[in-house]
DNA sequence: GTCTATACATGGATAGAC
DNA sequence: GTCTATCCATGTATAGAC
């Protein structure tokens, strides 16, 4: 059956770019971990690029919605980082952290590929997007950050903490520790109460000058939490 | 002379990288970049492997020495996120920013280059620590937040946001907007006197329970900051 | 739809002339 | 130290048999 051979492909796609990262996936690689002929590879996507485009959405659809349920539970900063961690912990060992990161690599350069892999990342961003409008209302970055520009900043700053953690597992670690300390004084923030909100907001309104948010967007942990709490790469 | 042909071929690395990418670099491409024969990839260096993990260190030396400066100046955490976005701005048309990035895609999967990017990235880490030192003390993560720790979650949350800017451009602008408001508020937060830094810290070291950072950090602002004040790729 | 065979290009690496 | 020539492996893509 043709869609079985495709699912095949795409699924070998995404295997031989954890494995040999985006500089050894070649149509011959990708038809190996799938256990089909290479000629298919042409015959169904027309090229090894094409391939990769599609895996890119498949693998990310995949990984998102297997997460979407946790993500919808979120309910605080604090919560948010936890889950990032988590979501680091278990992707890494299936190696689909890599994917995405793997892809942006190669679109740098192959412009078939940036669609594709900038609309996988949207993925990831979307989710986040959607817990940051539900966690930011009533902190004190509330109308001045733009959700969506922080959620896109924390999804694309969770990709480079990926690939930090190829080549430093100690390092990694390190850095999602403090990021996981900046928060916790996040959740301390939101706790101060209405008083120092508005002293911030305040103070805000008159330094800030320049561009204010559009939407909304979260306080200091959420920034370091680029590292810490965005989504792993499909 | 050699020690000029091996310069060429180590600028001529950092080339192919940014021109073609991690996947496409191979020593007939950087030998054309560098203008020498390809042969002398392997007469100077062994292999491709050995030479990019030169280049690595090479460029990564290059570019944060000539931002060094710059760096030293920096004594306020508003002032980092606008060094990040300048150097962001530079490096990004000379290319420089995705060398790095492609350097440590590449390494994920070829263990020869696994040290070489750690180091370079290291080099870009130990700039920010430095600032960090300065600019964390009598903010509310003083003593909370692991300095080392939180310099390594920025970089490599700033590769990530370079490899989104290659798929996305307006989508890294508007991320980086949203990191600089950030930068904003924790600029107000450090503004608001000890009172509020007291209580901050009172509730955090109660309620946080568990690690507390090692030497400082600082608040919230640089979590975002990730992906806008911590450096470029070399 | 799938596989085998095959063409042609590119890349890693070495030998030997200069 | 550098260049030319060359070998062999790998990769893209297509044609044609099954």
């Amino acid at each position: 059956m043709s869609e079985d051979t495709r699912t095949k492909l795409l699924a070998g796609a995404l295997e031989a770019l954890v494995r040999n990262g985006i500089a050894k996936t070649s149509a011959r690689s990708i038809a190996a971990a799938a256990g089909v002929n290479q000629g298919l590879v042409f015959y169904h996507f027309g090229s090894v690029d094409e391939l990769l485009a599609a895996a890119c959405r498949y693998g990310a659809e995949q990984r998102v919605a297997h997460y979407r349920p946790r993500f919808a539970e979120v309910r605080s900063f604090a919560e948010l980082v936890r889950l990032g961690r988590d979501l680091h912990a278990e992707e890494r060992d299936a190696g689909h952290v890599a994917t995405l990161a793997q892809l942006l690599a190669g679109a740098q350069t192959r412009s078939w590929l940036a669609p594709a892999t900038a609309a996988g990342l949207e993925l990831w961003a979307a989710e986040l997007e959607k817990v940051l409008e539900r966690v930011v209302p009533g902190t004190p970055i509330e109308g001045l950050v733009d959700t969506r520009g922080l959620a896109r900043a924390l999804a694309s700053g969770f990709i480079g903490l990926e690939l930090y953690e190829g080549v430093d597992h100690e390092g990694a670690e390190r850095a999602l520790e403090a990021l996981e300390r900046l928060g916790d004084l996040v959740a301390v923030l939101d706790d101060l109460g209405p008083v120092t909100r508005r002293a911030v907001r305040a103070r805000l309104r008159g330094a800030a000058g320049g561009t204010q948010g559009r939407s909304s967007a979260r306080p200091p942990a959420s920034p370091g939490g680029d590292g810490g709490e965005a989504p792993a790469a499909p």
